[in-house]
Parts: C-alpha cells; structure tokens; sequence
DNA sequence: TTGACATATGATCATATGTTCATATAATCA
DNA sequence: TGATTATATGAACATATGATCATATGTCAA
C-alpha cells in the first residue's frame, strides 16, 4: 500500500521545479544524506501505526496504570474480549506489551515504557490550547 | 471501524472473570475515572495514525530540517508529487505543516515542532539496542 | 493571450484494518 | 470425566487508506 522505497533507490530524475528556484546540489546532498534510513523509518511509522488507533491508546492507558488481565481490560476499554485478544495480539508482536499467565488468565502489561512517555507528550500537545 | 464508545457509555455488565479473581470495586472505579477521556483518546490517536505511515514520517523527517517546496518534498521523500499533495493535505488538516505560497510554488515547514520530538524520541527507541 | 509549469483535488482501485462470529485451546471445578 | 471459564485465533465483512490517473486551478514567461 504504503511506498516504502528509499528516494535513493529512484534514479534520480532531473528536478521539475529546478527552473523555478535555485537549488544548492550540495546543500540537498547533505540533506540527503542526514535523512532517516528506510529501516528506521519502517520502524517508527510501525510504532506510531500502532499508537494510532483509539482502542490501542485506552489499552496503553489502562496499563500505564498497571497489569490487567484480559476481562478486565476488555471491560476498561470498552470492547469485546475477541476484539481485545486481536489487539493485544498485534501489540505483542510488537513487544508493546508483555504477559504473564497465571491458570486460565493472562495478565497483560507494558513492555515498553516508552510509549507511555509518547502517550504523555501527545496527551500534552493535543489538551494545549491552540 | 475502530469502536471509539467510551467505557463508561456501556451499560456495566457483570464482568466475566469476576469470580475468578478478586477485584477491588473501589480501585476499579478510581482506575475508570483516571483514564483519559474519548476526546482526548481521539485526538492523540489522530496524531499518532497521522505519523503512522512511512510516507509521512519522511515528508517530517525532511520538513524537521527546514522548509520544503512540494517537487522538492516529491523528489526526496521519493514519491510522485499528487501523492506527496494528498498527503500535505492531511498533514495540513491536522495542522502538523503550514504552507508559505509565492508565485507557483508552495513551500511547506513544520506547524507543530512537538512531532520533531515525537519523532526523535521514537527513533532513538527503535534504534536501541534490544 | 497562449503555453508551460507547480500544485491541488476528485475518482478509482487494490490493499489494509478492526470488528464480529464461530470455534479452538487450555485450565479449573463439580 | 464433563462442564464451565478465560483467552486465542481463523474467516468473513464493512470500512478506511494510500497510490495513481485525469483534470482543475493558479502563476509566470514569451
């Protein structure tokens, strides 16, 4: 869906807009060369796609409150414990989140703290008064 | 899609591992009423779809670097320049870029420095050594 | 004014996503 | 053992998304 090829990997065509306004080869090589590498930026779109959907951001606020096993989390987010399980599934693989299983229950919680820190500062930015 | 209905609209139903394990109704109820709210849920769910696409995330990883005119953006985040426009426009929508015009040229920059930061703490994330 | 150019946008299409339903697995209890 | 409970997962479906193509708008140069 997404195009993920590097702009290095397109040969390079003859800018269209190049007679319009100068440009310095130089600088827009330096610029270039200073941007993401595509695995990074693979990477980080991946972790904000994952934070980019309302039911994924109630789960992370729920556990950045502590571990919740599944029911509990199913009935804190609002949704049934299949959609929850489907969630929890994608947010596992992406080691967001972490389990514990005691008998027939899973306690789920963050596995990575940096997403809370991420969550908080979005949280922040968005209740600013523009 | 995503079922976005608040927890607390949802008539409380008993919870289905109630007697599996023991839950405080108090630490339940002090737990729902520090959850973030629906607006807010949206909101940063908003941002983070937003900065969840490896398009996008080039178009400010390049604009974080100062500000861009369009068949510049095209050219170095390495799409076709209607595809670039598109995804301008939801990034203008949401305010994350502004445009400057003159003449026939438009140049687009940051309008939101905190995704700079977004951007940076996740990368440095993704980066780390696992 | 005409034509070339820079950007914007609507329509279309293939693919991705999130939920639901049905079912599977696994653990506990009668 | 058999029934119940907690969670997981596959299939199906509706909707969302992102790219492309065609076309529109607006600007400048000849």
């Amino acid at each position: 869906m997404t195009k993920t090829a590097a702009p290095s990997v397109k040969p390079t065509v003859a800018q269209a807009c190049e007679s319009s306004h100068p440009h310095d080869p130089q600088a827009l090589a330096t610029l270039r060369a200073s941007l993401l590498v595509d695995a990074t930026v693979a990477s980080v779109a991946e972790v904000f796609k994952l934070l980019g959907d309302p039911t994924r951001v109630r789960v992370v606020d729920v556990l950045s409150h502590g571990e919740r096993c599944v029911c509990d989390l199913a009935e804190l987010v609002g949704i049934s414990e299949s959609a929850i399980s489907h969630q929890l599934r994608l947010l596992r693989a992406a080691r967001l989140v972490r389990v514990r299983r005691t008998g027939r229950l899973a306690y789920y919680s963050l596995d990575d703290h940096h997403v809370v820190g991420l969550l908080h500062d979005t949280r922040k930015h968005v209740e600013e008064p523009s």
